[in-house]
DNA sequence: AAATAATAGTTCGCATGCTATCTATTTTCT
DNA sequence: AGAAAATAGATAGCATGCGAACTATTATTT
């Protein structure tokens, strides 16, 4: 049998690959650290570009797979340094509508350069059916790990 | 050209590997809530059980794959709930040494329990080529993270 | 119409990783 | 042998995720 747990020095494929992120994490953080931003930032900024300006902030942070006490931080460091906007929605006084500024969609070409390129680098020993492959693997974890967390509360 | 960022719903493989493990966390930190203890917390034990008595710090937080002050914070914990003792080594006395106690040892039985069925639920969707080839997988990002890394340092 | 429930966002505090810095040792170099 | 460098661990503070609890609204129920 096959557990995850099975050596302890080939550990846990979900811890590996919790160490795989945070490895990825920490050469984005350098990487945007030229630009003054962390890796937790530049996300926001790319998925607010692809979903477009106006979105509220729920959205955004179900786009990000993240909760709304975790968005609100985020965001308040990017409307600081002036990269996103926040207003309130006119429909629903609850809630806020984003849009990128001017400098947040200048920033959006840098991190898209920078990643890209971060990206290829890392993948290029990778070709697309092995890409896919992984691709599929986590999605069917994904999917299999939401199954398991909701038959235990349920 | 299939870079992770390809399409923003089909996010960043990496990105999703963070997701994974957060959630994997989540359901770990649950199923140990009973115990008193929290995700960060099992692994450090199930690992000293495996190394044996009487390791260092330093080796333990290298077989962990975390920095020196992350583990000191959670020893300090363990320590505080009788679990591991840690005892200044002899031979160097700027190390200290780690054994299970009796309680310890009994809460690795419990671990292990705890851990092999939620792994064996979560995988059991998959077949054990598909592990390995997971296994492989991450394992080979893994190295080429560290060459990029160290590429971009050097 | 009034009471109740649900929703959007914020704030607070916890957990866990990290780096940088400090102390106490040990090792290495001259 | 003595000075300098390296190492083990602890401490402090940052970053980022979360859940719980709060406020202000909107939606639903009675």
């Amino acid at each position: 049998m096959t557990l995850l747990t099975k050596k302890i020095d080939k550990q846990s494929l979900l811890y590996r690959m919790g160490f795989l992120t945070r490895r990825w994490r920490q050469m984005l953080d350098s990487a945007f650290q030229s630009l003054g931003l962390t890796d937790a930032a530049w996300r926001p900024l790319l998925h607010l570009h692809h979903l477009g300006d106006g979105i509220k902030q729920k959205d955004l942070a179900a786009s990000l797979g993240i909760e709304g006490p975790s968005l609100t931080r985020i965001l308040d460091q990017l409307i600081a340094k002036g990269f996103i906007e926040r207003v309130e929605d006119a429909s629903d006084r609850r809630a806020k509508l984003l849009t990128l500024s001017p400098q947040g969609r200048a920033m959006v070409t840098e991190i898209t350069g920078k990643v890209s390129a971060l990206e290829h680098d890392l993948l290029s020993t990778f070709d697309d059916t092995e890409i896919e492959q992984m691709s599929n693997f986590v999605e069917r974890l994904e999917k299999r790990l939401q199954e398991t967390r909701s038959r235990l509360k349920g």
